[in-house]
RNA sequence: GUGGAUGUAGCUCAGCAGGUUAGAGCACCGGAUUGUGGUUCCGGGGGUCGAGGGUUCAAGUCCCUUCAUCCACCCCA
């Protein structure tokens, strides 16, 4: 048997690498921009941490899924499943509530969960993530959403469909579920499988439900939206209004729901078709309680994830080319044993500069430059005896089948010339 | 946890109603070309046919079991 990555795990081979190091380059420059700084915190974190932050509702489910593991110091450990718990971990802990505020901070990197992998959904699964922290403005709910749109548009995307609702406030929520429960137990029994569980279990979840006969049940009742608080509702017209303002597009979902309990008023999704049926690219909503829920001051904020992995599936569904890896400016082939160690040598000093490869072993002209091809090479330097006699280097353009004798003291300078006024693919993506 | 599809070379896949030495393309190695690459031509290496068991004179092919992968359900931070 060959060695296999873990279920649900994956390389990210050379050829890959470009692009994920576009995308973070242009998250950075897109939220850098809008003041949002970066923060990394460990992939793991004490156990009680996420434990506290998803609440009661989601524990049966949702703790199953979670990374957990004793260290040998008995401690109780947990992979993160997410980001937010793990920052507003480091947000308290730094006393962040007493600078500036607010706080906004963006993540990048791997997350872990023990579901079943299909399309998209993946055991190691990375995000970029995004913390505004220490407003409660609707002009914050705004800014969040229309960042995460501009990160998405900025990689290229297009297609993206950002729905936006409310949970509404707790009392809300307690109060929505016990309206459904009142109008759907009666007829229960014509409920599919799926949503009596639901209504028994988490009653806001049979909105989601995928049955046409559930829906049309559904269909003269009123959404969580339409039974806001007072207070809620306020803020959740002055949210749309502002992205309204701001010309962000976006479409209202009145019956968007969440999972975890800490969620609070904004609520909201991306969307994309052709990524299979996990078509959610990324969401997020307000939490204001839950800093305080997790032992620090009572501070409000709101943040948001998407999924890289199912970003770049929408983009190479879409045809947005992917960069590619850095190619060597010039390959080095030595042509007898002793050109190998003086390329050897070579290649670190002009390394300083330039991209240099070589093959660590003699070859001849025919096989060097097939060396040198492969290699993705822009020139081949070759030395051998006639070379090392005359003091120079034949030095030959692999596109256009130029070839000079290059002295010694020159070869620098020639690179140099050949690399100027020309960027790599890489260079140009990142650009872009 | 459930359902469907698929497991044959490094990769993508053929392989007929069971029948000799299991194929192709790409990739890799060598030669044509012992100091000139990419194209072309010629040749070559490489397979416990996912694993285990069964049926049969004979199994990549049929049956059972098991594992893995993919997609979907469930769930979704």
């Amino acid at each position: 048997m060959r060695p296999s990555a873990v279920k649900g795990t994956y390389d990210v081979l050379p050829d890959d690498q470009p692009r994920w190091h576009a995308l973070l380059a242009t998250t950075r420059r897109i939220l850098g921009r809008a003041g949002v700084d970066e923060i990394s915190t460990p992939v793991f974190e004490h156990s009680e941490v996420f434990e506290k932050s998803v609440g009661e509702s989601a524990d049966l489910v949702v703790q199953k899924e979670m990374y957990r593991f004793e260290d040998r110091g008995g401690r109780s450990l947990t992979l993160r499943p997410e980001f937010t718990a793990g920052v507003l971990r480091a947000f308290i802990e730094h006393g962040m509530h007493t600078w500036p505020a607010p706080v906004k901070l963006w993540s990048a990197g791997p997350a872990f969960r023990a579901e079943n992998v299909q399309r998209g959904r993946f055991r190691q699964f990375h995000q970029v993530n995004c913390e505004l922290v220490g407003g409660a403005s609707a002009l914050l709910d705004a800014e969040a959403i229309a960042l995460l749109v501009d990160v998405l548009a900025g990689l290229g995307l297009r297609g993206v469909h950002v729905k936006v609702g409310s949970v509404g406030d707790p009392e809300d929520r307690q109060r929505y579920n016990a309206y459904l429960r009142e109008a759907l137990e009666p007829q229960a029994e014509a409920l599919s499988e799926v949503s009596r569980e639901r209504l028994r279990l988490n009653p806001l979840r049979v909105l989601d439900s995928k049955d046409a006969g559930d829906q049309a049940l559904l269909a003269p009742l009123q959404r969580p939206l339409e039974r806001l608080g007072g207070e809620a509702r306020a803020h959740f017209d002055a949210v749309t209004a502002v992205l309204e303002a701001w010309g962000v597009p976006f479409e209202i979902d009145a019956s968007i729901v969440r999972g975890l309990d800490y969620y609070r008023r904004t609520a909201f999704e991306v969307h994309h078709a052709g990524i299979g049926a996990q078509s959610a690219l990324g969401g997020g909503g307000r939490y204001d309680g839950l800093i305080a829920q997790l032992g620090g001051p009572d501070v409000p904020g709101i943040g948001w994830a998407f999924g890289i992995e199912r970003v770049f599936d929408a983009l190479s569904g879409a045809g947005v080319a992917a960069a590619a890896r850095e190619r060597p400016l010039a390959y080095l082939v030595a042509l007898d044993e002793t050109a190998v160690a003086e390329l050897a040598q070579l290649a670190r000093a002009l390394r300083s500069e330039h991209r240099i490869e070589h093959g660590y072993v003699a070859r001849n002209p025919g096989k060097g430059l097939r060396d040198a091809d492969r290699s993705g090479a822009r020139l081949a330097v070759m030395r051998g005896s006639r070379e090392r006699a005359d003091g120079t280097f034949q030095v030959k353009d692999l596109r256009s089948g130029e070839q000079h004798t290059v002295p010694e003291d020159a070869l620098a300078e020639h690179l140099r010339r050949s690399a100027t006024g020309t960027t790599t693919d890489t260079d140009a993506a990142l650009a872009g």
